[in-house]
DNA sequence: ATATATTCAGACAAGTCTGTATATATATTT
DNA sequence: AAATATATATACAGACTTGTCTGAATATAT
């Protein structure tokens, strides 16, 4: 067996690569088990159903994502604006695809509860970073709110400039209110 | 033939409906055309491919959204808050299915150009919207990106009240620099 | 009246999808 | 040493997918 006991992990990270970039319904079990070199008997062992690795996929994205805002934001002061560079390299990194779990969200029906608890967990810790960085907290969901429109302008017109742009925008409202 | 020369539009009502409601992939041709009452063959005599039907949907839903936001904002000074209001209404209405072509976004592929088309068109519409009734053009994207992420972000939460957070959140904006 | 446009019903092709079953091999734990 | 956990390969079921094809009926336009 060359690859024995790492099965799960590699399941996880071509879900990881093809769920982000081709979507969840336009991905199928039998392309995550090639990318990954795994049995199919070796997913269904780990997962029970599609919708089961599913959620192990946004639980991972979500750790994932949080550490590397962290890590690209720890040493700088101005994290807020910090985090628009961070989406930014994202952009460029994956190649405009936006945001995993609004890309989950508009493929998944609301009865499927545990996946819509994931994509919730995810977006209020976003909104946690920023309330931790700005004491006003309407301004924080302004922020926020602008950020996540920078993710979705920017896949749609696949350019930068949304972002930029917010991130200007975002600098001059709290330099109006500090 | 009980429905003479009125396939085309059954089929593009049926599609509206499905495709907002279960998303592009989680709907099949055969559903549709048996919501619509319509034969296969009709189908395929009006749309090459279902990508044809996709971009056809797409245009009906711009037309359409447009003139709902105009007739509902007409009678009103406040357009720009108005457009909150009509938020609200559509979240009842579709019951928190968020924006057609948002969701479309998630599950299209950036080569896919004119669906791609379509979705800028939209939004540059709804961004035109705004700056009509700002002067000031970086008000007017903050707004749009504001409005943008009420509607994402009461799909997500299923409640209203992001979009009455959000609202009161530009109403502030505009008056802070009137 | 004849050509053209539109509609119908439904079978079919060729492929995809998720998930199950079978049978075996190799590690790890007790 | 025996039991358990993890892995392999692969065939299969059953349902679904988009799209094509046949062949006929009806309506509209010239």
């Amino acid at each position: 067996m060359q690859n024995h006991q790492e099965a799960k992990s590699r399941i996880l990270k071509a879900a990881e690569a093809l769920f982000h970039k081709q979507g969840y319904n336009n991905t199928g079990i039998n392309q995550i088990i090639k990318e990954a070199n795994v049995a199919k008997a070796s997913l269904y062992y780990h997962f029970k159903t599609k919708d089961d690795l599913c959620i192990a996929y946004l639980e991972q994205r979500n750790t994932v994502w949080n550490e590397s805002l962290y890590n690209y934001t720890k040493e700088r002061d101005d994290k807020v604006l910090a985090a628009f560079d961070f989406l930014i390299e994202n952009n460029n990194t994956f190649d405009f695809r936006g945001c995993s779990f609004l890309n989950m969200l508009s493929e998944t029906s609301p009865d499927k509860k545990e996946i819509f608890n994931q994509m919730q967990q995810h977006k209020r810790g976003l909104l946690l970073f920023f309330k931790t960085e700005l004491e006003d907290s309407e301004l924080a969901y302004t922020v926020y709110s602008l950020f996540e429109n920078a993710i979705i302008e920017s896949q749609l017109f696949r350019s930068q400039e949304p972002v930029l742009r917010i991130k200007k925008i975002v600098s001059d409202l709290m330099n109006n209110r500090s």
